[in-house]
DNA sequence: GTCTATATAAGGATAGAC
DNA sequence: GTCTATCCTTATATAGAC
């Protein structure tokens, strides 16, 4: 373990981080970030003037991860159900480290104080991959399909069992290992699912 | 349009279910829920005594058709490629009428103080789907996959675009009725991917 | 049953001492 | 920079008149 003394601000963003993915920003209290920071809740306001500044701050960290920037894997030169395994891969592995991730980025975007922040959002993704897509069916190596429906499709399947990783972890009477298990097992499975949906 | 008028306790569960759907339980005020019903704040409490039986209410309500019941649809003697086809076409329905469904569902579990509902959930679901499955795997009519991980797919293809609405309203300038069309030209694609997923 | 007025509590924000 | 104490607004909940 690093036992690097965070600045008060560092240690402020990170409790913010923690509190507002958790419990979104109307389920956030500034006295619950203070706890987690270990400071006291009147250095919020000094380093942050208010709760909607400080909240911004955290969705600028965080959003980039959302719709991953996938520009020099897309620009190789290698078959479209490749990247797309890629792409899953990596998003996994993005959503294992950061569960709460799209329930808070949906949370915000369907706010009604926070629509502004959809703006911020770089959803150049899916440009890049029905651009991606096209070429490829130019070829003749990938069969016939909307692209816009088939990322719906991608990233919902991706993200579904974080959103719902209570119920599931209910009914599986599992624990958090086991529910990393079978995300672990899902980047197979999925990667099985995009190569029957593309193979012509 | 039928004029009926309603009697004051079901204006105020209409106006609490409208709310609590769209704002989520942390978001919602009990005054825009008397402002919605048209009656006074203190009449909310007068019916239902607390923000949280009123939501309680209305969580009950709504939460039958999260997983929707396919009792019947699935011991009928059809291809279970055919039920999925049925599940998909009844469910995207279901979501184009509560299109706030899913997220207040999802939120709603993942609430720190609403973690008991998880309980509420009907979720026979999955179990149908599992042994619908495994009975027409043995014939070799459908490919060998693991099913948990198909219906978290099935649902999270279906389930997206509602929660990623107002992004998907920005990136394609669209309007709801637009929208709404995207998911009816949907509900034939995914019947599509799951047709190649199936077929052995 | 329905309203107005008000009590009570929670939570965001600031003042001022150190 | 950091704290304690306090202000002020918002929101839930209740009292009491009609």
């Amino acid at each position: 373990m690093t036992e690097i003394e965070l600045s008060t601000e560092e240690k402020i963003l990170k409790a913010a981080e923690e509190v507002f993915m958790r419990d979104g920003y109307d389920g956030s209290r500034m006295q619950d970030i203070a706890d987690v920071a270990g400071i006291n809740k009147a250095l919020l306001h000094y380093y942050f003037r208010s709760k909607d500044k400080l909240f911004e701050k955290v969705f600028d960290a965080k959003i980039q991860s959302f719709f991953p920037k996938m520009g020099e894997k897309f620009s190789q030169d290698i078959p479209f159900v490749d990247k797309i395994h890629i792409f899953i891969e990596g998003y996994m592995d993005l959503l294992l480290k950061n569960p709460y991730l799209p329930l808070f980025v949906l949370n915000t975007v369907n706010n009604k104080d926070k629509s502004a922040f959809i703006k911020k959002l770089p959803i150049e993704l899916s440009r890049q991959v029905a651009q991606s897509y096209y070429v490829e069916f130019k070829k003749g190596n990938v069969r016939e399909l909307n692209p816009a429906q088939f990322i719906m499709s991608l990233m919902g399947m991706c993200i579904f069992p974080f959103l719902a990783k209570p119920i599931l972890l209910d009914m599986f009477k599992a624990d958090n290992d086991t529910f990393d298990k079978l995300m672990e097992e899902r980047i197979q499975e999925l990667k099985h699912y995009v190569t029957l949906i593309l193979t012509p």
